[in-house]
Formats: C-alpha cells, structure tokens, sequence
RNA sequence: GCGAUAGUAGUCUAGCGGCAGGACAGAGGCUUCCCAAGCCUUUAGCCCGGGUUCGAAUCCCGGCUAUCGCACCA
C-alpha cells in the first residue's frame, strides 16, 4: 500500500520542513507517539479549533468548560477506565514476547479466558504453550497493561491520579453544576477542547495514533424520550454519504441521504445524531476535508459499546492509512451519569416539572418517635428512617438496621394513605457525544490539501487549504526591493497587520519564488506592490489556486481581504 | 513488545574501512523584474552509546527513531 515517495511522505516532509509539524524532543532522539506544532501547524491547529467553536459554543450556545487533564482515580472507576480500558498481560519467559493473557488461554481451551481475573488466568496459562515460541509458560505473572498513563497526586498520604483519556469525563463530572448553570433544563451542552493521554502500545501511523492528543468533545444532554433536536430542520435536507451497519458486509457503499429521510427511514437513531452527522459533516468541509473522501459509517453491533443506542464514525480516505476515524458521535444513553452517580453517590438527573402535575396516591410511614425512641435508644433515629422506606405488612415491618433485621410491630408506627401532587419528576438525562481527534483533522486536511501541479515545466507545490484556516493569511511583496516600492509594501503589510490580518512582508528572491513560498504553506492571497503603484495607488491581489491576478486600490484592501478570508467576498467578483 | 529494513546539512541524496561530496532550500551581494532564471560569496551534516581496528559514517553489539509485517488499538 505504501510505495516510497507516497503522499504520507511528501506531505510530512513539507510539514516538518515549513514548521507545520516537527518530531517532539528531537534533540534527544525524539519519542514514538508525540509530536510538537511548529510555527505554522500551531496556527493552523488554533485555526481549526476557532471554526470548531464557532460550530459548537456560538452557534450551538454550547459553552465551553476546561477541566484538570489529572483526574482521581473513582472518576476513572465510574467511567470504566481503570476496568476496561487495559489488556491482561503476560512475558514469555522463554522468548521474552508479550502476549495478550486470555488470548493465550482461549487458544490452550480455556472457554472463558476474557472474563477470568489475573489469578485465574495465570492458573489457567501453566500448562499452554507460548503462542509465539512454542515453549510451555509454566509460571508465568499475569499483569494489567492500562493505557492510561498514572501518576500520584502530592506527597504524603498519595492520591492515585490518571492522565485523562478523554475530555469527556470532567463534562459528566460538573454535570449538577452544568445543569444549575443552565438553569435546570434540557437539553443543554457544554465542550471541551483539550489534550487527552493514552499509553498506546505501539503507536505508529505518524500524527494518527499519538500518546498525547487533543480532542474537542461536545457532550448533549437530552431528555431520554425527546430526542427530536429543537433545530431539526436547519440540517434536515442536508445529505450525507452513510454507510449502514447492513452495508458493510462485502464492499458496501455509502449511500447518499438526506439527514430527515435517514432518520425516517430508521437508518439513524435519532435526529440528535443525525444532526451531529449533519454539523460534523459541515464542519469537516469547512475547514478542508474533501467531501469526496469523507463517509459516515456506523458501528457493528459488535464494535459499537453496549450502552450505547447508536454510534457513527466520521472516516477520512487516507492515501496512506485508507480510512481514518476523525470523528466519534455516539448516542451513549445515560451510561455515563449512572455510572459516576453510582460511584459517587451524588444524584446526577434533573429535576423536571411535568406539563400537567398528577396527584398520586402515597403510603406514608410515620414512625412513633415517642414509643421508638425509649425502646431503641441510640438505634431509633436509625430505626425511623428504615421504616420510612419499609414495606410493612398487617402485624409489623421487618427491617435492617445496624447490618441485623429488627421487627417493628404495627403499633409502633402509623400508616397513612395520602394524596401528593406531583409536579416534576427526576430525569436521568441521555448524552448525545459528538467527539473530534483534532490532531487527525490537522493531519486529514493536510493530505488532502496537498498537490503538485506542473507549472511550465516546473513542480509547483500547493497547500489548497481554505483560506480561514491558513496560518498566513496573506503574503505582501514589493515586485522589487527598490525605487520606494519596499517602503510602500512595508507600509501596506503594516496597515493589514494593524487591521488583524496576519500578513507576511518579503523581498528576497525573485517574485516567482515568493509566490512558491506561499503556495506551499498554503497562504491564499498574495499582495504586489508594482511601479503601477507608485503611478495610481493600485495593487494586485493574487489567488493561491488560480494564480490568477486582480487590481485594486490600495485604499480598503484590508476589508477586501479580510472578505476574500470570511469567503465574504469572491475573488472573481473583484475582477476586471 | 517481537521480526525485517533504514537513519549522512533544513530537505533529498552520493560515499559502504583511509581528507564527507552534491542538489535543492536558507543567508549576504550583483543582475533581471509578475510566477522557484542567472552569477558570486556563505551557513550547515555522518541518530546516540559501547566494541573491533593503526584508523569506523562504513564492520559488530546495545539503545532511540522511522517504515513494513506480527501483536495491540476505550
């Protein structure tokens, strides 16, 4: 798949060449699974990070939280990290390969290999032999690889903390702050934008599959029987390429469809997906991804989480790596709150009003506190609130208190029928968690940036990148580096700077080759200043993709580019 | 983590026991002036650590990194 001199190559040798993306601590021999942002990917990274926003906390009016990217360990017990996120692990004393424990076992017989504990396992592994070498395991040690990175949290007495591996959990974590924040309705949302940790095994596939990543994470809390989204409509004739679960079997196409008629048709769970499928999809397009080469593919029943109700992968063709996952939305039920309320202990639902208040019929139990408490002592307050929730039968209730059942007789307490109005109820919310690998979008929009073209005879090497996410947002150059035309170009460059375009003033080399310089960082406009200048107060404006030129005045070039980057305004409309 | 292959200037590459060479890029200058032109000058390199050898970029061992295969991938 990959011949030498492929995309992957050429698109990381600019990247690393121009300051885009460079190998971390390189000095020191660099290390697998880390990169840096240079200059360039810096901003652009930022850049895609901006329009994110704008999708999101603007117009979706998610706000954005940021939490510790340490957390204590029962956050990352609730949310099924410390459990599930590591493999049973064991060496070979023989030829020293790490093997996968219970697979080991299974292939030696052993039926229930996944679910054993590591004792057992190791048990189980005596007598099998190595899957790699051959030679029996004998006593072999059964450890957790967790990939999750930990360390300790202060001196002393040491809290256990984890590295996060996902933004996701300090969202789930604020959740009772969140909903007072929002003032105690539904739905509402908040993100998060931020580095997450994984102690990859073996991480390869370049800026793919990091150690350190930042993901941008949005998690939508929704009332569990309204999942019909309040702007439905915005995206429901929007289409997008589907692949079904049923489609994937053999070589299944994506199927194009509007987003009204894959819900309607059962396709996509619900229209909370849906329109995330929609957003992404918008979202991907505009900051660079090929629409040609993007697809929705949903989850296999066996790869999709059993908690959740539907999950679909946003994939990017890679020349190199075929199809990538960027982006995870999945409707995760209400998993993640009952999880962290059953570990915490903390209520984690809100408390919604019904539209029309239902009167119930309540059994109250009301303890007689002046016979109880002569009778129990130090154990009657105990005692009382045990019968509160009591099921009490004709002579007595039975019930439990101090880790042993006590008999309460009928006479101790009273029981009374009443009607209660009942105006809310206590809601356990379902997350909607559209999730995007930043990193992998950087990487997806530089691949699919990239191209070379022949330009009479030579290779000309262009970023096509949108103009909103380009680092340079614009290149100024005198046509030569006198007669007064660098002053003026000086001049120029400063007054676009001022007005907050991010300009880049050059005068070394030929023009040709400023432009080339630009084109290969992908800065979509460039402006020259010419002897025509110093006659009429005119300059050209040149287009990255068409090389194409437009004259204009130099009075007002900073709204007109700053329209040409908003896509405000069109390039071919300046024309003659 | 295992196995295979590789690592020479910013990038690409030649050299494969005996002075490390080139192209492009960069910087300074001359010249030309709207798409990587030319000329001059110049900066800059053998992944790291051991070993063998009179002598190692070159051979051997270990490590790191990259690519591929295996394994792993909430």
């Amino acid at each position: 798949m990959a011949e030498p001199n492929d995309i992957y190559e050429k698109v990381m040798e600019l990247a690393k060449r121009r300051g885009f993306i460079w190998p971390s601590a390189e000095i020191y021999g660099g290390v697998a699974g880390f990169i840096d942002y240079g200059p360039l990917g810096a901003q652009m990274k930022r850049r895609i990070e901006d329009i994110w926003r704008g999708f999101y906390v603007i117009r979706e009016g998610f706000y954005e939280i940021e939490c510790p990217t340490i957390g204590v360990e029962p956050i990352y017990v609730a949310s099924g990290h410390v459990k599930g996120f590591s493999d049973k692990m064991c060496q070979c004393p023989h030829c020293e390969e790490y093997l996968r424990a219970d697979h080991v076992a299974a292939a030696n017989g052993c039926g229930n290999a996944a679910t054993l504990p590591a004792e057992a396992l190791a048990g189980a592994l005596k007598g099998a032999p190595c899957t790699a070498c051959g030679e029996e395991l004998g006593d072999v040690r059964v450890f957790e690889f967790n990939l999750m990175f930990n360390t300790q949290i202060g001196p002393g007495s040491q809290r256990k903390g984890y590295l996060r591996p996902e933004t996701a959990q300090g969202i789930f974590t604020d959740f009772p702050r969140l909903l007072r924040f929002y003032r105690d309705k539904l739905p509402f949302g908040a993100v998060q934008i931020g580095k997450s940790y994984r102690n990859e095994i073996s991480p390869r596939q370049g800026m793919i599959r990091l150690r350190e990543f930042t993901q941008a994470e949005a998690e939508i809390f929704v009332h569990p029987e309204g999942k019909k989204h309040p702007r439905f409509s915005l995206y429901a004739g929007y289409r997008v390429p589907l692949l079904g679960c049923s489609g994937q079997e053999g070589k299944g196409e994506p199927v194009e469809l509007t987003m009204r008629d894959a819900v309607a048709g059962g396709l996509v769970a619900n229209e909370y997906v849906a329109y995330y499928i929609a957003l992404t999809h918008d979202i991907l397009v505009t900051v660079g991804v090929d629409p040609a080469r993007l697809r929705f593919r949903q989850h296999l029943t066996t790869e999709r989480a059993h908690y959740a109700a539907d999950c679909w992968d946003a994939e990017i063709l890679s020349k190199r790596f075929g199809w990538v996952e960027l982006v995870g939305i999945a409707d995760r039920t209400d998993y993640d709150l009952r999880a962290h309320a059953s570990v915490s202990g903390v209520a984690l639902t809100a408390y919604l009003p019904l539209e029309i208040p239902r009167m119930e019929k309540r059994k109250r139990i009301i303890p007689d506190m002046k016979a109880l408490g002569p009778k129990y002592r130090g154990q009657a307050k105990e005692v009382a609130d045990a019968l509160m929730k009591a099921d009490p039968g004709p002579e007595g209730a039975e019930v439990e208190v101090g880790g042993g059942k006590v008999f309460i007789p009928a006479s101790l307490y009273q029981v009374r029928e009443e009607e209660v109005e009942v105006r809310g109820e206590e809601v356990m919310p379902h997350v909607i968690e559209p999730s995007y690998g930043i990193d992998r979008m950087c990487y997806a929009v530089l691949e699919h940036s990239y191209d070379e073209e022949m330009v009479e005879g030579e290779v000309r090497r262009v970023l096509h990148l949108p103009a909103a996410i380009a680092p340079v947002q614009v290149g100024v150059f005198p046509l030569v580096s006198r007669d007064g035309l660098d002053t003026v170009a000086t001049e120029i460059a400063a007054l676009l700077t001022a007005g907050g375009i991010f300009a880049e003033f050059d005068e070394s080399g030929a023009i040709g080759r400023r432009y080339r310089r630009q084109d290969e960082i992908g800065t979509p406009y460039a402006i020259t200043i010419d002897y025509q200048t110093m006659e009429d107060g005119t300059v050209t404006i040149r287009e990255r993709d068409s090389m194409a030129q437009v004259r204009v005045k130099k009075e007002g070039l900073g709204d007109i580019v700053r329209g040409l980057i908003a896509g405000n305004i069109s390039f071919v409309s300046l024309g003659p």
